[in-house]
DNA sequence: TTGAAAGCGCTAACAG
DNA sequence: CTGTTAGCGCTTTCAA
């Protein structure tokens, strides 16, 4: 490997101090410099092929010009939209990204920060699932510049951007009750996650503004949001409320899952029951029965976080504001129609 | 941000020089210690709360600990698995990594090696696409470690793991023929992408070790691996050759396509027309019919190339093998039937 | 407008 | 076994 060419070989090469080279191939330049010098300076730069010490930089200035990314596991496919939606904002300005999976284990999470840290992140941008993980809050408060996506931290000037589930919900149940529909479950979310919590939250406040019984409601909640737990907590619903006409459930998942349990059982979707999922994954649309879903911005959410962690780190903190709320889409297709015997 | 300790705090409330203190930290320590201050240099290190400082270290051994990773689009569904595989080797061994899409853009591909290098990478994994990217091979005759996925780069000394993508074409193709089909078309991925290269050139020679006249094949090829592509070809394939009972697809989304545009024109699959994919991306066995493909080993192909690059960088290089072909697994579904009139 | 010098935090060669 | 010293490549104050 070609030794790597410095600012000394610059400078011996142009005849001039490391410091003026270095001053002259820095772009926003604050000392004043001959413009022939710079020129010179320049021109070798380029003959030479010199490329900065980044490394060498950061522990200078202690800004490493890195973000780190915590996401809970980038093999689940609604989180790679988000990672893009990041990088398409940071590459331009410079920014690399650390990305790692916590695979929602908080242990795991807190290794991860620290991990992070070590490599002198900028700061971090956090994808958040569990309901409570207090080490992102602790480096939050020990001065990490740190946005998160998808969860509120209370009582802290920490921005979040959410996107806006409980309108999502709404739409869905909304869309159910016009259709007919009065004997709605909610298959819901692990309730340590906050997407599951949010959602069944928003479940609850939608049968209520409509003068359902809260306390009535069949909420059967899933371990996981995967095909298996929609399954079995589609069983359980039906055991509970045989009588349940439609299925409200917290991701597209557990509704694959719902739909696929009420195959086996004879029931056909939509004409015996209605189920509506959430997040509008990839290829959804080509499972059949096509599902009535919602969708979320991904890759938008992703960029309006980065967005707010290059302002706060040139300085402009006071410009972001603590709370996003990105629009959701509610996306009709085949798994919804009027109930059986409406 | 509370100043973070270094090692001179530590030098200081133990009354030992700094390096004494590096040397006492240092896991693999060369230099023989007394036990009694290794103690206290390492309590003291706890209660302070220590954590090295990997930006200083790196200046100095030129070893960032942190390896760069190209992958064409994170989003795209067999990535994500492959990056993990990455992580599952690489993270435990304390190295990070940086991850960049390259949109499969030659230029974007030359400023994103620029960047890892910039950044002090030790090395670099390269998930190949395009058949010839002059940069990562450039970097690599530089001294850079590197170690592809998907693409072997004749005539040098770089490592590359490929599935074996001759051997998933010739089961699909050995299936189809056994099946009795006779007229197996070929709709084959963009002839720049080295998966789509390979799989042709093995379709080719599935059939001509079977005496079929490779100079009459249907081959049709499509501009992107996707289900809009899929649909295209196989329309075109129709016309070259409306007595087609089979078509081997260089991947699940072509083949999806392709079913779709049967369905719009009336041909059912299978009953009219048999269908084999390529990769067993996620959710395939949802979409119906299920799809009879060829299963990649995606994260284990990760792992491996992790460990290569992992052994490279500890000096052991001359272990890794230049080659590494992982087997794939025919997975029969329901796409594939006895040929009409067979 | 430029040079000199110090130092970011760590490691490693060399003494002792 | 431990301290001294030098320096990785860069930025930035302070002088000139």
């Amino acid at each position: 490997m070609n030794k790597r060419i410095t600012l000394k070989d610059i400078a011996v090469a142009t005849g001039v101090h490391v410091s003026t080279v270095s001053r002259a191939l820095d772009p926003k330049r604050e000392t004043p410099l001959t413009d022939d010098v710079v020129l010179r300076i320049r021109e070798t730069a380029d003959r030479l092929g010199y490329r900065p010490n980044r490394i060498a930089s950061s522990l200078r200035t202690q800004k490493t010009m890195t973000i780190g990314v915590m996401i809970p596991d980038i093999t689940n496919m609604i989180f790679p939209p988000i990672v893009r939606g990041i990088e398409s904002v940071l590459e331009p300005l410079g920014y690399a990204s650390i990305i790692v999976n916590t695979d929602s284990q908080r242990g795991r999470e807190q290794r991860l920060v620290e991990i992070l840290q070590d490599r002198g992140v900028d700061g971090i941008i956090h994808t958040a699932v569990l309901l409570d993980d207090p080490t992102i809050v602790k480096a939050a408060e020990a001065g990490l510049p740190v946005v998160t996506l998808n969860r509120k931290i209370e009582g802290t000037r920490v921005p979040y951007i959410i996107n806006d589930e409980a309108a999502g919900i709404e739409a869905a149940f909304s869309l159910l009750h016009d259709k007919g529909h009065r004997h709605i479950a909610h298959l819901a979310g692990p309730r340590n996650l906050s997407t599951g919590q949010l959602r069944l939250d928003a479940f609850r406040a939608s049968a209520a503004i409509r003068g359902m019984n809260v306390e009535n409601l069949t909420i059967v909640e899933a371990a996981q949001f995967d095909e298996v737990d929609g399954r079995r907590a589609a069983e359980e619903i039906l055991i509970r409320d045989p009588g349940t006409t439609a299925i409200l459930c917290a991701n597209d998942r557990l509704a694959l899952g719902a739909i696929d349990h009420f195959r086996t059982v004879g029931l056909r979707c939509p004409e015996d029951i209605s189920v509506t999922g959430f997040n509008d994954m990839p290829f959804l649309n080509m499972i059949p029965p096509r599902l009535t879903t919602v969708r979320i911005q991904q890759f938008e959410a992703g960029a309006v976080a980065a967005r707010h962690m290059a302002s706060i780190l040139s300085g402009h903190g006071e410009d972001v504001p603590i709370e996003t709320i990105l629009p959701v889409l509610l996306i009709e297709r085949d798994s919804v129609a009027v109930p059986r015997q409406a």
